[in-house]
RNA sequence: GGACUCGUAGCUCAGUUGGCUAGAGCGUUGCAUUGACAUUGCAAAGGUCACAGGUUCAAGUCCUGUCGGGUCCACCA
C-alpha cells in the first residue's frame, strides 16, 4: 500500500470491476426484498452540474441496502429536455449563420437528435466517475420508442377519460422565436415603462379615463372596468363607451379586481392580450378579440394600424390619440415584464389553442396518497410544502411549440373538425369516412413525459421487473422541482398504474456558490463538479456534500470541505495500511485485554446508532458517526492503546482491530465506495467485493 | 405582496421532542515526530447562539415583532 491514498490510481479500475462483475445489475429475486430508485434523468445533451452531484444520496441508499441484502435497482436514464436542448441547438445554428426556420420539421428534428447523440456520453461518463452504482444495462432515454409508446398510451387514456381538453388560452408567446413558454420558463425583468392615461368617450356624453401600459391593445378592448365600490364611477357602470379608432361600443363593468388607488381606478379590458383581463372576460362572459398576430403585427382591426409591428403601433396610437385630444397624460411606472429567455424580447400574451390536462381529479388522488402516508416525505418539513403545491395546481398546458420532443399524437379531421388521438395516423375518420387528417404540430411539455418516468422506465424494461420493483422505494431529487416534477409524477403515475410511483420522497437542498447564490446557468456561476472530483477523488467529493449538512438544507460549495474529507480518506487508508503491516509480522500469542473488550463494546454501540440514522434518512449523522469513530476513537485511542499488544504478537488484538475496522469499511462504503473497496480487496483478495458481503 | 427557510467560533456548517462547561470540519497559535498517516499527533485560542420583547424553574431550541440572506409562488392595468 502507498503511503497516501491516490484516488486516480484506483477509481476507474474499480468501477470497471463493479460493472464487469454485474454488481449493479438488478434481477428479480423473490427471496430478497426489493429496493429501487429511478434516477432523475439528467439532460442528455449537457454535462453534469452540482445538482446532479447531490444524487450521491441515492447511491448512499442503494449501496446501503445492497449491503443489507436487498435486491437493489438504480435505473439510469437521460432526458431529451425539449426546450432547453432546442435552445442550445439553435444557438449552435446561429453560430453557423442559420436558424431553425431554414429547415423543415423532420430535418430539424433529425439534426437535433444527432446533436444530442454526440453529446450524450458526457453525463454518463461523469455519473460513472462519481462512482454511482447505476444499472447501465437498463438505461433509458425519454425518446426511446418504448417510452414514447407509453407516453402516447397515457395521453390516449387521458383523452378517452375526458381529462384532456383543447382550449384557447393565453400563452406567453415570443414573436421573434415563434415559441410559447410556460410560466416556469419566462424571465421576469423589472423595468420602468410609461403609463398612458387615455380618455374613452362615454356614449351619451362625458368621458372616462383609463390608465394603461399597452395603448396599442386598446383596439382589442371589450370593456372598461371599475371597482364596484368606487364612488367616482358609480353612475357610469352599465353605460357604454365608444372605442376610438374602431368605433366599437363596449360596456363599463364592475369588478372587485380593480384597485381604486392605482391609475385612475378605471381599467381597459383586453382579454386576448392580457392574462388578468382574460380572467375578467371569462367571469363576465366577454368576447376575445385578437388584434395582435403571431407575427407580432396588428391585424384585423380594419384601421390604419393593421400590419404595424407592436412598438410602431404603440407610437402611432399615441400620436393619433394626441391628435384627437384623447391623451390626458403619460406617467412613468415600474412593472415586471415577462421576457423570452432566448432573445430577451418582451413576451406577448396571445390566445392559442392548446391541450390541457384537467388536473383536479388527479390532484385529489395525489393528495390522498400523501395524506394516507402511502407516500412519505423526507425530511418531513417538505410535506406541507407538497400538499400546498397540490392544492394550488391549475390545469396543465402540455402543448409546446417546438419540434424537439414527443410530437402530440392528435389528429384533426378537416371535414368534421374533430380531434382524434391515436398512436398512428388514423386511416379514416369514424364520422365522415375520409382520411384528410392533419397532425398537431406541437410536442408535449417535457414534464409530461418526465411525469411518467418511474413507471415508464420499469414497464419498458419488462413486466417481471416492473412487478417486482414498482412502486419504487424512493424518489430522490431537489426540493426546487417539487412542483414541476414530483407532484406531477404522483398525479400521472397513480392515474396510469393505480399505484403510487414511489413510497418515499427524499429531498436534497440546492448547491450554492461561495456567495450563497443558487448555481444556475442563467446566473453564470456554475462550477464544474468534475474538476473537484479529479483533484480530490470521488470519495472525498461525495462525502463533502453530506458531511455536516442537514438533509434538505442547501450546501455551499467550499473546497475546504473536500480537503477535510480527503484527509479523512487518507486516515482510513492508513489505518488499513497499519493493520496490514502488523498482519505480516503477526505473532501467535493470545491474550485478553480490557481495551479489546472496550473496543468491541463501543463498536456495537456505534453500529446500532448507525443503523438508526440510516433508516431515518439521517445520512449526514451516520457519516459523521463513522468519521468520529474511525478517526478519534479507533485510530487515536484504541490503536494507540493496543500498539504494544500488537508488538508483543497478540493475535487477539489484531483480529479485533481488523474485524471492527472491516465492519466500519462496510458502513463507510455507501459514502466512500472506492477507497473502501480498494482496502477490502487488499485485505481479502482482488476478486472479492465489499458489496458481496 | 404571500408561503417556506436560514441568520450559532475567522470561513462552511451540526446542535434530535426546551435541561450540560454550546460542538465538528477547515483555518489560526504553540509543541511533538526517523516505523500507519505532516493529507499526522497533542494542546490552545475563538461565540452576549442576528436584534428586541414574551412564555418557563430552565430558551441556541417555543411564541411575537424587527432587520438581513435564500427558495418557490403571485404580481396590479
Amino acid at each position: 500500500m502507498d503511503k497516501t491514498f491516490q484516488p486516480s490510481k484506483y477509481e476507474k479500475h474499480i468501477y470497471e470491476f463493479w460493472e464487469k462483475n454485474k454488481l449493479f445489475s438488478a434481477k428479480v429475486d423473490k427471496k430478497k426484498k426489493p429496493f429501487s430508485i429511478v434516477l432523475p434523468p439528467p439532460n442528455a445533451n449537457a454535462a453534469l452540474h452540482w445538482g446532479h452531484a447531490m444524487y450521491v444520496y441515492e447511491d448512499v441508499m442503494i449501496r446501503y441496502h445492497k449491503l443489507k441484502g436487498y435486491e437493489v435497482l438504480w435505473l439510469p436514464g437521460a432526458d431529451h429536455a425539449g426546450i432547453e436542448t432546442q435552445f442550445v441547438f439553435e444557438k449552435h445554428l446561429k453560430k453557423e449563420g442559420k436558424s431553425r426556420f431554414d429547415f423543415e420539421r423532420e430535418a430539424l428534428f433529425k439534426m437535433i437528435w444527432e446533436f444530442v447523440e454526440e453529446n450524450r456520453g458526457t453525463m454518463e461518463k461523469q455519473l460513472k466517475s462519481l462512482g454511482f452504482a447505476l444499472d447501465w444495462t437498463k438505461e433509458k432515454y425519454t425518446m426511446d420508442p418504448e417510452i414514447v409508446d407509453i407516453v402516447y398510451d397515457t395521453f390516449e387514456k387521458l383523452f378517452k377519460d375526458g381529462l384532456v381538453y383543447r382550449a384557447e388560452r393565453l400563452v406567453n408567446y415570443c414573436v421573434v422565436d415563434g415559441t410559447s413558454f410556460s410560466d416556469l420558463e419566462v424571465v421576469d425583468l423589472e423595468a420602468e415603462k410609461s403609463l398612458w392615461y387615455i380618455k374613452y368617450p362615454v356614449v351619451g356624453g362625458g368621458h372616462i379615463t383609463v390608465a394603461t401600459t399597452r395603448p396599442e391593445t386598446m383596439l382589442g378592448d371589450v370593456a372598461v372596468m371599475v371597482n364596484p365600490k368606487d364612488r367616482r364611477y358609480k353612475d357610469l357602470i352599465g353605460k357604454k363607451v365608444e372605442l376610438p379608432f374602431v368605433g366599437r361600443k363596449i360596456p363599463i363593468i364592475a369588478d372587485s379586481y380593480v384597485d381604486q388607488k392605482f391609475g385612475t381606478g378605471a381599467v381597459k379590458v383586453t382579454p386576448a392580450h392580457d392574462f388578468n383581463d382574460y380572467d375578467v372576460a371569462r367571469r363576465h362572459d366577454l368576447p376575445l378579440i385578437q388584434v395582435i398576430g403571431f407575427d407580432g403585427k396588428i391585424q384585423s382591426t380594419k384601421t390604419q394600424f393593421d400590419g404595424m409591428r407592436i412598438n410602431a403601433a404603440r407610437l402611432a396610437v399615441e400620436e393619433e390619440l394626441k391628435k384627437l385630444n384623447l391623451l390626458e397624460d403619460v406617467k412613468k411606472h415600474k412593472l415586471v415584464l415577462k421576457t423570452c429567455y432566448k432573445c430577451g424580447k418582451t413576451l406577448e400574451p396571445l390566445p392559442k389553442d392548446q391541450w390541457y390536462i384537467k388536473v383536479q381529479p388527479l390532484v385529489d388522488e395525489a393528495k390522498k396518497l400523501v395524506a394516507k402516508g402511502k407516500i412519505k416525505v423526507h425530511p418531513a418539513r417538505f410535506k406541507k410544502h407538497l400538499v400546498r403545491i397540490l392544492d394550488e395546481f391549475i390545469d396543465w398546458n402540455i402543448s409546446r411549440q417546438i419540434v424537439w420532443g414527443i410530437r402530440i399524437p392528435a389528429y384533426y379531421c378537416r371535414s368534421t373538425k374533430k380531434w382524434f388521438v391515436s398512436k398512428k395516423t388514423p386511416e379514416q375518420c369514424g364520422l365522415c369516412g375520409k382520411d384528410d387528417f392533419m397532425q398537431d404540430e406541437d410536442t408535449f411539455d417535457t414534464w409530461f413525459s418526465s411525469a411518467q418516468w418511474p413507471f415508464a422506465t420499469l414497464q419498458s424494461t419488462g413486466k417481471d421487473i416492473y412487478d417486482f420493483f414498482y412502486p419504487t422505494t424512493v424518489m430522490e431529487t431537489g426540493y426546487d422541482i417539487l412542483r414541476a416534477w414530483v407532484s406531477r409524477m404522483i398525479m400521472i403515475g397513480y392515474y396510469a398504474t393505480k399505484k403510487e410511483p414511489f413510497q418515499n420522497i427524499f429531498l436534497h437542498g440546492l448547491v450554492r456558490d461561495k456567495h450563497g447564490q443558487k448555481m444556475s446557468k442563467s446566473k453564470g456561476n456554475v462550477l464544474d463538479p468534475m474538476e473537484s472530483v479529479e483533484k480530490f477523488g470521488a470519495d472525498a467529493f461525495r462525502a463533502a456534500l453530506l458531511f455536516g449538512v442537514k438533509e434538505g438544507n442547501d450546501v455551499t460549495f467550499a473546497e475546504e470541505r473536500i480537503i477535510g474529507m480527503r484527509n479523512f480518506a487518507n486516515k482510513v487508508w492508513n489505518i488499513g495500511r497499519f493493520i496490514l503491516m502488523n498482519e505480516e509480522t503477526a505473532g501467535k500469542s493470545k491474550k485478553s485485554d480490557k481495551n479489546i473488550e472496550a473496543l468491541k463494546k463501543e463498536f456495537s454501540k456505534e453500529k446500532e446508532q448507525y443503523e438508526k440514522h440510516m433508516e431515518k434518512y439521517e445520512f449526514s449523522k451516520a457519516l459523521n458517526l463513522v468519521h468520529e469513530f474511525l478517526w478519534h476513537r479507533f485510530a487515536d485511542h484504541y490503536l494507540e492503546m493496543l500498539k504494544d499488544e500488537l508488538k508483543n504478537g497478540n493475535i487477539e488484538a489484531l483480529t479485533a482491530l481488523k474485524d471492527v475496522y472491516s465492519d466500519n469499511l462496510k458502513m463507510l462504503h455507501p459514502f466512500m465506495p472506492f477507497i473502501t473497496e480498494v482496502i477490502f480487496q487488499t485485505f481479502y483478495g482482488s476478486d472479492k467485493s465489499i458489496l458481496n458481503q
